[in-house]
DNA sequence: ATGGTCGTGCTACGA
């Protein structure tokens, strides 16, 4: 059986409770991961998801910051979460469905501005993060899962508007997207969504400070969809939704989608 | 080199 999934950083899933319900009667996928709820995990406005069909929730989260969630039709059974660099945050929840398949929802630290982290902890929070996914992955080898979320970080130079202006802008640094392949490789992921659209520039971030961000189109591709070798080649139809990004009160981020044939 | 805009929750902080 075919099913769909989805990851989008919402920005607040109070605020955007609609936007979310929109996005679940028009798309439907099976699976929606969401990050940046900002809410407790009771907070959150199930009543309305379960409205539409997805029964099942699998979520942490803390007030007014970070936060994930995993929306499904599909059971889930909730199989735990990590706290990597000790943040103390929520930032990383997985469940598992019925066929088997792990799904891990990351919300990776953004790393604040400068990126140095002599001057600026964030960033080195950041790095620390990556590097607690990475040794995580290599000491227990995932299978049959799939990695989803905000990543914050933009790894090829078509995944960002402007290469070479951004190679000091944090979420293309090149340490950044040295942690990044290194986390990658440990547990061997397949980059899904460029396994599926190889060629182009493509993003799912625009800026709310950018005042015309369709035509400016000063973009980065910050959320990812990741899967383990044994179910890399189930995957097909990968897609970033950026009509969303243009909805009424939008989040900053576009949801980024996959098909898994399993 | 700087400022631009959001969301949360209280006037600052994180993104």
């Amino acid at each position: 059986m075919p099913f769909t999934l989805a990851t989008w950083n919402i920005n607040s899933v109070r605020l955007r409770e609609g936007l979310v319900c929109k996005l679940l009667e028009q798309d439907a996928p099976d699976v929606l991961c969401l990050q940046e709820c900002k809410s407790p995990v009771d907070k959150i406005p199930v009543e309305a998801f379960h409205a539409a069909g997805y029964t099942h929730m699998v979520a942490r989260g803390q007030k007014g910051y970070n936060g994930v969630a995993i929306l499904s039709k599909l059971p889930l059974e909730d199989v735990g979460d990590k706290d990597f660099a000790a943040l103390g945050h929520a930032r990383h929840v997985a469940a598992r469905l019925p066929n088997g398949v792990t799904i891990h929802n990351f919300y990776v630290p953004a790393g604040g501005d400068k990126p140095d982290r002599e001057v600026n902890v964030k960033f080195g929070q950041k790095l620390d993060y990556l590097t607690g996914m990475r040794d995580w992955f290599h000491a227990e080898p995932p299978k049959k899962a799939i990695l989803v979320g905000d990543l914050n970080i933009a790894p090829r130079e078509d995944d960002v508007w402007d290469h070479k202006k951004l190679l000091r802008v944090v979420s293309h640094t090149p340490i950044e997207v040295a942690h990044l392949a290194e986390t990658q490789g440990a547990g061997n992921w397949v980059d899904i969504t460029r396994q599926d659209i190889p060629e182009g520039n493509l993003y799912s971030w625009w800026s709310y400070r950018s005042p015309d961000w369709d035509a400016a189109d000063k973009g980065r591709r910050l959320d990812h969809v990741w899967a383990t070798p044994d179910i890399s080649n189930a995957a097909h139809s990968s897609r970033v939704s950026r009509a969303v990004r243009g909805w009424e009160q939008p989040s900053d981020h576009a949801p980024v989608f996959a098909t898994f044939d399993l």
